[in-house]
DNA sequence: CGCCGCATTGACGTTCGTCAAGTCTAGTGG
DNA sequence: CCACTAGACTTGACGAACGTCAATGCGGCG
């Protein structure tokens, strides 16, 4: 057999529960095998995609970590979201058969391209798959919900709690410390997510080691009180 | 013929360009005409669904306008998009099987209900349907990318232009005036959903009445000047 | 070693939120 | 039909939060 294939194949996939429907049988585990034409390296600050760009393929990551941004002629740019390992990324392409938003590698990276006719092929047969392709979707429209919330309604100290339990509560699934992460973004590419210019994020941040929740060296960061974080974030109606 | 059944299909709505996808056969219509379980009267102020409640079905708004919104336990609360007659509703549901956001009618309201197993196993037979269903859940999330620059990087101003421009743009694609418009929701829902105060909005209303951008009374709003909406929305790199 | 990008910190200004008072409108009931 | 009321809206005064500008610090890399 050649190891080749072996190393492309979902089924031997160790992300595969992440990014793939469970309980599958054999034989549907053989079609969904056939879902990844290629795996594809991106270089750090590289582009998967960008804006106006052909959509015809989505993109689950298997290593490395993503950034996806809009950004208007007129200037304005804003990170959409961070992605890692077990996520997809390149819904936003389906709707206009090109992509709306650019996708940057923040670390080098690797992908594997699902086409995306391929994906309706099989998910007509696979119901499993159906069912998930709906569920990822459904995911990346409740998660746009909470940003939405956060940007609408929270103070630069609730943001960026929010922000710091999010990833790592993502880092942890995927096997990683539940306090400890390194950044792989800015401070101004966080401040973008965030609705916050990146001085306000860089203050928030010492803000939170004078009062001995965090500790922050450049861009590793320890969580010391995750309960002071998650009260921030739980705490709107009290103190507004 | 049942005058009943005739009312309640696809194939004789009015709206079907809107929800539903085009080009079908005679055949592929008539499994389309499957897909709505039954209408459904909504009265002003009541909900279709609310946050928690077990999700089984997508929504097709016949006549009416909604809003959908997030409430916390802590206080916090946020409308998360305005939606009119031909917009589907209840995308949010499908990740959990439950439902993650309030939809509340704004005026009276008619509704498609279109169980959502019926959808997946009808698409798997209508190619067309499966796509245009990837297509409505793709274009909510580059609806929320939309709203996310917003709330990330606008000004007030801004926000209520990109946010008039929209509606108009939206009721006009259903033949209504491209200049005139009643708002359905109030000033604090508007608030809301930009992310403001609902006197920071009331206060930038006058502020275009001032300047002769709009005529406001109440509820009633007429565009004067839609180029100057646009300039706002698009002024971001030269103003700040 | 020196450069460059990223991060931190301070001083100051703007925008928007908060609180409060007052107006308008639609709906209700006498 | 009109008076009354509650909710929605407007407007002003003030303050807090955050943005802006600028100076400086730090770490990695050629």
């Amino acid at each position: 057999m050649n190891p080749q294939a072996i190393k492309v194949a979902c089924s031997n996939c160790n992300l595969r529960e992440l990014c793939m429907p469970l309980g599958l049988n054999a034989q549907e585990l053989q079609r969904i095998d056939e879902l990844v034409a290629v795996r594809r390296k991106v270089k750090r600050g590289d582009t998967l995609f960008t804006n106006g760009e052909k959509f015809t393929s989505l993109y689950a990551i298997r290593t490395g970590f993503f950034k996806t941004c809009l950004a208007t002629e007129d200037g304005r740019d804003q990170v959409t979201g961070f992605q890692m390992a077990g996520e997809i990324i390149g819904l936003d392409g389906i709707v206009n058969d090109h992509h709306t938003c650019d996708a940057v590698a923040l670390e080098d990276a690797e992908i594997c391209v699902m086409p995306f006719d391929r994906i309706e092929e099989i998910s007509r047969e696979v119901t499993a798959l159906q069912h998930h392709v709906h569920k990822i979707m459904s995911r990346e429209i409740v998660r746009e919900h909470g940003v939405m919330l956060m940007l609408g309604s929270m103070r630069a100290e609730e943001r960026l709690a929010a922000f710091l339990l999010n990833l790592v509560q993502r880092l942890h699934a995927r096997g990683f410390s539940q306090s400890e992460l390194v950044l792989r973004m800015t401070r101004e590419e966080i401040g973008s997510y965030l609705g916050l210019q990146l001085e306000t994020v860089s203050r928030t941040f010492s803000k939170f080691v004078e009062e001995g929740i965090v500790e922050v060296k450049q861009r590793h960061v320890r969580i010391l009180s995750a309960e002071d974080l998650q009260r921030l974030v739980n705490n709107a109606a009290e103190c507004h």
